[in-house]
DNA sequence: GATGATTACGAACGTTCGTATTATATTGCG
DNA sequence: CGCAATATAATACGAACGTTCGTAATCATC
């Protein structure tokens, strides 16, 4: 039993890697048997399907944007503080090449399964929506700590932020933009202050 | 050579809507002859290769595109409604399900081929390159109009255009929200907002 | 209507896909 | 150690993939 978990667990690191370049979809049995040594077959064993491993990649993907985006924010001191550390960490995210030489596998497998029924899309659209969630909610403790305006929508809010870390993962990759972080600061830094209950200075 | 074009052009408006669904690298030469009612083989004759293939589609999508988002947009007056009229058809345009079952081909590509090298990833950035570029251009007569501070910074405005349409996008084919579009309009009029030269009302 | 050029077809190529079955190593426990 | 459980491999399958080829049908022009 032990030894099935950590091999089953360095093939689900491999699958991470080479999903993030060739999508899901374009990950094959084959090619990931070959990354990892191992026969076609043998690899086969550890899921009963294709979707499993889909899905099994998936999810490893967001165990570790919880461990590296979530939990640390969770540390924060709530409000303000707490909101600015979920997007550097998601911005840091997007930048972690060790597990994702083709970029953020979340954001990739959420355009190509965004008309793809079945359980990589609800995956998908579930831990979507928990992370908007969070944020909100988080939004909403900036509120009660007086940081942010009492009208201030937190949906709303989230919307944009989701924005700009889109537009740096799509100008960092396609247009290989490496002032694209830059811009996303900038972008932040101008979103919250439009948020922030301090009138004037 | 007339009835050639013919067919090659519908091929190619089927094309374009299969790989709206499935991605330009998930689109199939031979599924794509079944919905055209043709053998694989007399489709193939009117492409070299499946990369070529790809690459009209792609081309076909970029034409739809001038012609729906450009175009327009360039009859109105330069200035801040040429601006408006950019972005107001962009988004429009990601919701023409006429073409695009699938949601918006270039932005699905965008990011199935920000890592993957050749002509698909080539002409896709140039088109990218191409619309920021207009955009950027638009904001810059707006700013020699008067309607912009003059310290705006266009490709930051730019960016940050891009952004909304694409957390548009994704919250309105991922998460099926039918109400992104209504938080693209707030988001868009508050950033327009921040960069108008008139002092308050 | 004949002629030459396009355009489309059907069959087959070799390869890879995901999956199933059957067999062989390897591991962990008593 | 030995035996059962687990883990990997070997082999094979039908289907689909992109591509090539030779040929038939259709088209445009004289």
């Amino acid at each position: 039993m032990r030894k099935g978990a950590r091999t089953r667990s360095s093939i689900l690191n491999e699958s991470l890697a080479l999903a993030s370049q060739l999508g899901l979809e374009g990950l094959s049995i084959g090619s990931l048997a070959d990354r990892v040594n191992m026969s076609k077959s043998g690899l086969f064993a550890h899921f009963g399907s294709k979707e499993d491993l889909q899905l099994q990649t998936l999810k490893q993907a967001q165990t570790l944007f919880a461990a590296q985006v979530f939990a640390p924010a969770l540390r924060q001191p709530r409000g303000l503080p707490r909101v600015k550390a979920l997007f550097s960490n998601w911005l840091a995210w997007l930048e972690s090449s060790d597990n994702l030489p083709g970029g953020c596998l979340i954001l990739a497998a959420a355009t190509e399964y965004d008309d793809r029924p079945g359980a990589v899309h609800d995956a998908l659209a579930a831990g979507q929506r928990e992370l908007r969630g969070a944020i909100v909610k988080a939004i909403r403790l900036a509120i009660d700590e007086s940081h942010f305006r009492p009208d201030t929508d937190g949906w709303q809010l989230t919307f944009e932020i989701l924005g700009i870390v889109l537009a740096t993962h799509h100008d960092r990759r396609l247009l290989g933009d490496a002032r694209a972080t830059e811009h996303a600061l900038k972008a932040f830094d101008r979103l919250i202050a439009a948020h922030q209950s301090l009138p004037s200075r």
